[in-house]
DNA sequence: CTTGACCTTACCATGATGGGAAGGACTATC
DNA sequence: GATAGTCCTTCCCATCATGGTAAGGTCAAG
């Protein structure tokens, strides 16, 4: 399989395979006599590991360790779990995160009619910092 | 005002303002004699508007709107309102995509018994792709 | 043998931020 | 007034994972 087949197999773009082997993520491919790298179905097998890894928020140097284990058979399934619970409690962290960034923009959304007028509790809060989104005096506000 | 007062009041480091500055989301500081960039009581209030708005996750480029409708005494709500959906529109989308990950991965992760042995859904999902989470006979799977 | 589709390496860009070096300016203390 | 320490300036590099592009070599079908 050349890289292209490789690519398409495992959903690794070839750009992105090439990247892996530089940074050492995976072993150098093996090369034809013109160079050109080739990748046997154990290789796409560790690519499509990546893909998913990547796909479920792991950082290229989480899926490191992953994938030593993946390859070490006498693992304990602990270490594993713990790096899926480290990566649940970071997308956890996360999500509150990106969670309370919505709900504060929805309440100020809420509180601007959206219309015409220039008057916008929105801006108001922005040119002022946050827990000023009642204050009716502010809502005129600009620099 | 100096650099370091200007980010201490207002939340944005000073190696940012420069970058602000650098990019032209800011106008160009003045300067003094000595050639330091010195900063009225209204920037620092652009800059806290910049902080705020980065705190909501706004990206730099939408902020250059928001903060031309800050300065625009003429704009309309409507407009701020619009840009505040799409942003909020934005962090659902963001939200949606992490807690499909967090709800993938914890189900991966309930399903393994974390001991010292090396069965593990975990990595018996990530090496065959997704929607095997139940096929026992994978789970001793490795490369 | 030519054409087109593939491969290779190498460099650049992203977005927002931090780190650090080298050199100049200000301030407080002796 | 000298010296130390803290500030300022610019410039370059790194992040993280990914895409783009360009220049040049290779292969397969016609």
């Amino acid at each position: 399989m050349n890289i292209d087949e490789a690519a398409k197999a495992s959903g690794v773009s070839a750009k992105m395979i090439r990247y892996y082997e530089s940074t050492g993520l995976i072993p150098a491919a093996g090369r034809t006599d013109a160079g050109y790298r080739a990748y046997s179905d154990i290789e796409v097998q560790m690519l499509r590991f990546i893909r998913r890894s990547r796909d479920l928020g792991f950082p290229v140097e989480k899926i490191e360790e992953l994938l030593a284990l993946w390859r070490d058979r006498s693992r304990q399934s602990a270490d594993v779990k713990r790096l899926a619970q480290e990566q649940i409690d970071g997308l956890e962290r996360k999500i509150a995160e990106l969670q309370a960034m919505k709900d504060t923009l929805q309440h100020l959304a809420d509180a601007c009619c959206g219309d015409h007028r220039p008057d916008c509790p929105i801006l108001a809060d922005l040119g002022n910092g946050p827990g000023t989104t009642n204050n009716r005096a502010l809502t005129r506000f600009g620099p």
